[in-house]
DNA sequence: CGTGTGATTGACGCCTGTCAACGTCTGTGG
DNA sequence: CCACAGACGTTGACAGGCGTCAATCACACG
């Protein structure tokens, strides 16, 4: 299902300073708002597959979207997210290799797609740009790197706490406190790399120990100096 | 203990065009041969700490190289190793943060220091070397969220054989057909992710299947097909 | 009202980390 | 040449964290 209404302009994207594209020129941005295309996704969709090859770039210009890997017996592993301003895809283009992961649409979504050609004549006429998806992609890596260590060295609580603990960070709250994304207890499992039932039982802990307050999907942090202590965090 | 004999050439590393200087124009490598300055590493010594402000990048011309960051009550989680044609410490000074691993050699090493600025300065004067080092980031970035996957779903036995296909792979083999590069169990474990004595046991069980042959250090693998089932890699 | 998806809880047992003891090897100094 | 220390490797015992299986509940939806 997809629906042409509502077609972001780059101008609004970029307006945030801090983002991806901050270095681009007036020119370039027309350009891209020209050559782009957007769509609307619901909750669900799949907008690309792990395996596949990959076409262009998206830049996500509302919701959120998953992106994973298939493992073991199709279990998948989240390796992040995409919200408002982030780009997906963006690194199987440049070495021509095939998705990695695959991207999924966890909260109703506004995508710009940008083709292949004209990402790529981005990078390599635009040094600064260029500069700012490196350091972009660096510091995934730097974060891919962290959780290498955490996964292989805490075990599933502290896992679990400082994953709260990121999305928080990542996706602030909304005005009752609430953690601004909502998961089902099987994704915040494959965030933390654990079963559906471990990562349940342990958010009940928690809410038990007056950490965290549940009411259905949404998730409050009551204690958060506590929960830092849990994840061992200093 | 640093010794300046056998300073190698910048032209010698480029010969390799497969590497990440292959793009760099016979001006800019000359100029590199200038600035940069080389020295030998004996096995254990630390070019730089994890916490450190990194003053340039450092590419190796000999030797091996571990990066691991450092976790819980000190255990390391070995994240990568460098060897001959390899860069290190590329990764904090794009985002000017502190260094998020240690370097430590674990054969001696030859290696070249590149200062921040001169790196910087080829970063952004150079589109086609800027996008080079983009692509080996990007590269980095997909093994790390590959591994991720892993250590979240795989069990050490699965682990363990796998590190080992990863180190046949990237080491190659002797003419005994020993991996050439020599670990302690200790961080075979610490790549792997594990206790030093259940990597030790597992070693064991497959040298009992006569899966690998074992040595002290020296690693032969004897059945590939085997090990690569073991891994759960199809 | 039946169906399906997600959430929860209990039971069970294996994998794996921890602790401890001991063996092996190398280098050093007396 | 021997004794010793120290680092590394190996093996056994043990417990508990966590994954798996299964049953039940909650809730939305056609």
């Amino acid at each position: 299902m997809k629906s042409h209404h509502d077609i972001p302009f780059c101008e609004q994207c970029v307006s945030n300073m801090t983002n991806i594209f901050k270095h681009l020129s007036q020119e370039e941005i027309e350009n891209l708002n020209y050559t782009k295309s957007c769509n609307f996704h619901k909750r669900g969709e799949i907008i690309y597959h792990e395996g596949n090859r990959p076409t262009g770039v998206y830049c996500v210009s509302k919701g959120i979207i998953k992106l994973y890997k298939t493992g073991i017996e199709g279990k998948e592993q989240i390796i992040r997210f995409a919200k408002k301003g982030d780009i997906i895809g963006y690194r199987s283009i440049l070495s021509s290799e095939l998705a990695c992961t695959t991207a999924k649409v966890i909260e109703e979504t506004n995508l710009c797609f940008i083709p292949s050609e004209a990402w790529l004549d981005l990078l390599h006429s635009n040094n600064e740009f260029s500069f700012d998806i490196m350091k972009f992609a660096c510091d995934e890596l730097g974060k891919s790197n962290s959780f290498i260590t955490d996964i292989a060295q805490k075990n599933v609580r502290e896992r679990l706490a400082e994953i709260l603990l990121f999305l928080k960070n990542d996706f602030g709250l909304d005005k009752d406190g609430v953690i601004k994304i909502s998961l089902t207890r099987e994704e915040i499992a494959n965030i933390t790399g654990t079963a559906t039932e471990s990562a349940i039982r342990l958010l009940s802990e928690f809410k038990e120990d007056k950490i965290i307050a549940l009411n259905g999907r949404k998730i409050t942090i009551l204690d958060e100096k506590r929960l830092q202590k849990t994840a061992n965090i200093y």
